[in-house]
DNA sequence: CACCAGGCAAGTA
DNA sequence: TACTTGCATGGT
């Protein structure tokens, strides 16, 4: 095999299919939905994003025109909602006075350019840049998340002290740059995740443990 | 009832 | 630098 992340990609697509990420119609939607599921169940957001929806807001200078309050009051059920009212401002913001609000504009930055500009922001850390970048703007940086984390150090691929950097440079060196690969990839990372890999004491009946080498402890023993 | 979810920033030593 | 804590709703 060319490397093994890609042979683990492999397996999980044969396994669990294509995962059809990120649930959203348009890029604003995606882009507003990696805010609002911070430490969050998606289900949680769908709520949330569906309030917006139904009032007409889901573009950049509309919901940039909403007092903080009521914005407070529609992303509500997504919970940390006074902190996320306020994420969704600054990034709002940033998208109305220094793109004109246009996404399109946006996304035609320079990758890493955009990638400092989004860090820049309050509230906007590694792994919700790279969702905006990847998911909103189909530009290839891969996403790591808690599941990444876990499913890779379980099972031994990474130290269970990797940082972010550490973790997205080994995906983003062994892995053609492919923005399909890395959409898909991270998905199915956060399926297995769900299934198999959730905040529990130990891995029972992993599917990987089949599907890969060995299931190690979740946490560093 | 307790625990957790597709993070991030701020506080402490 | 290396931990710890706050943020909050809703599902299991």
């Amino acid at each position: 095999m060319s490397s093994l992340l890609l042979e683990v990609y492999r397996r999980l697509l044969a396994a669990y299919g294509p995962q059809q990420w990120w649930p959203g119609e348009t890029p604003f939607e995606v882009m507003i939905g990696a805010i609002l599921v911070q430490n969050t169940a998606w289900k949680n957001v769908e709520k949330a994003i569906r309030n917006l929806k139904e009032r007409d807001l889901l573009e950049p200078n509309r919901l940039y025109s909403v007092p903080l309050v009521e914005l407070e009051e529609l992303v509500r059920p997504a919970g940390y909602y006074r902190i996320k009212a306020r994420r969704l401002q600054n990034l709002l913001k940033f998208v109305v006075e220094r793109y004109d609000g246009s996404l399109e504009r946006m996304f035609q930055t320079d990758l890493h350019t955009l990638r400092e500009e989004l860090l820049s922001l309050h509230g906007i850390g590694p792994e919700t840049a790279d969702s905006i970048l990847l998911y909103a703007g189909g530009l290839p940086s891969f996403v790591v998340d808690t599941y990444t984390y876990r499913v890779l150090a379980r099972h031994g691929w990474i130290g269970f002290d990797a940082t972010y950097h550490d973790i997205q440079e080994q995906f983003e060196s062994e892995l053609p740059q492919d923005v399909r690969l890395y959409n898909e990839f991270h998905a199915l990372l956060v399926r297995v995740g769900h299934l198999h890999c959730r905040k529990t004491p130990r891995c029972q009946g992993c599917a990987l443990a089949e599907l890969l080498p060995e299931s190690g402890p979740l946490e560093p023993e």
